[in-house]
DNA sequence: ACTGAATCTCAGAGCAACCTCAGAGGGCGG
DNA sequence: CCGCCCTCTGAGGTTGCTCTGAGATTCAGT
């Protein structure tokens, strides 16, 4: 078992066509794990820690275009390749526009779809969001903080988005309304910032952020 | 998401074109907070922080005009666009004299609209808050005086205020009487100036805040 | 040096803002 | 169906800020 394989999430509802694919991307090395409707891979997008995504386009309970977009629209921006039986310009352009990088047209060749594949992870790793925290460092893609001297410390996606935000800027004070906006627009308690404040301080220490009293928050390691 | 979103205020009563405008606003990665008549809009732009502000001409309770002149006359610098339905060279002039920065005629193009903002905010790159104190800085927001070769001392909401206050010019000399109308206008103690000058010297240490008896207090470091 | 006025110092009451955390609820995998 | 994780809620508990008041100290003018 490679410790340190690239995590992959593989969304596609032919069981066939997905065990073949589990088995090629495992041989190559590669941490596959593979769910078979949109809801399950919206909630693994959202929830789990991936390197990059493989979702099929034509899927149960969700297109893998709107998939794509939900998670874009949630902040997620782990490299994404699509899988398709239509080749048309237009399907690839609307793909793209929904925020994946890659688009892959069934039937496929193995070897291609693996050099793709390599090249979306050399690609995004090269260009992947990592913040600075002063000391440590916040990988968006894999939602994980990581420190020099100790383990890395995994982020739930609202805490990560919490997180990066304050992060973006760190001279800059945001105020609870604005974080509850752009994060918690779906909640009614006003509270759930300071929740998640609670929660990012619990797992990375009181000096992360600081609280500005009156104004809001900022990110503490100056 | 943008992680830095430029903060917009947007002023417009009309509900369907506000909806419309946030939609696209949102999408351009902006942060967008709506507000529907004269009245909220002048709250806002007075009280919350704005990268810009998107106000529309015919308002109910004030005109955008209007709303513009008594922002600008409270010292509100915030670029501001008026969109307007009459195209008149002199509507235009009366906007751009209120202190708009920019002018766009209804029915108008969204990517006009977007590129104009893009240029306002360009062209208006904002000059975060930060007061000379004689070799310390006064970082008004997130309210703190940060030293070259100490750590940063963090100030309560009054003593911030005062500070500032007394920090604006120099040379100058507040009386106790101004203090105390400008920040402490909820309290009955007059010595109430007298004991944030106190905890201010504590923090920042006697020289910080120079007495003149019988006149008022002046910045003590050169 | 004496005196009254101005100013400084500081402990503490009252209160809002903030923190903490248990738990309900939902989605999903097993 | 059960258990897990994530999300959000709501109810205290706690902290920190604000302002008060009263005694100590300094100052200007005699």
């Amino acid at each position: 078992m490679d410790l340190d394989a690239r995590r992959l999430l593989l969304v596609e509802d032919d069981r066939r066509l997905s065990q073949l694919l589990v088995r090629l991307l495992t041989a190559e090395g590669y941490d596959v794990v593979p769910v078979y409707d949109g809801q399950a891979g919206l909630h693994h997008g959202l929830t789990g820690r991936w390197d990059a995504l493989v979702i099929d386009r034509t899927l149960p309970a969700m297109e893998g275009v709107d998939l794509v977009r939900r998670l874009r629209s949630r902040g997620i921006t782990t490299p994404t390749m699509l899988l398709t039986a239509r080749g048309t310009t237009e399907d690839r352009v609307e793909g793209l526009d929904a925020g994946a990088e890659d688009y892959v047209v069934k039937p496929f060749d193995s070897d291609e779809l693996l050099a793709r594949l390599r090249a979306l992870l050399r690609r995004h790793t090269d260009t992947s969001p990592v913040i600075d925290l002063g000391g440590r460092r916040l990988d968006v893609a894999s939602r994980r903080v990581l420190s020099p001297d100790a383990d890395p410390v995994e982020l739930s996606a609202q805490e990560c988005a919490l997180l990066r935000i304050i992060a973006a800027n760190p001279g800059r004070v945001r105020s609870r309304e604005e974080l509850h906006r752009r994060i918690f627009q779906n909640a009614d308690s006003p509270n759930a910032v300071d929740t998640y404040v609670y929660y990012l301080r619990r797992k990375l220490g009181a000096g992360m952020i600081r609280t500005v009293r009156g104004l809001g928050y900022q990110l503490g390691a100056t």
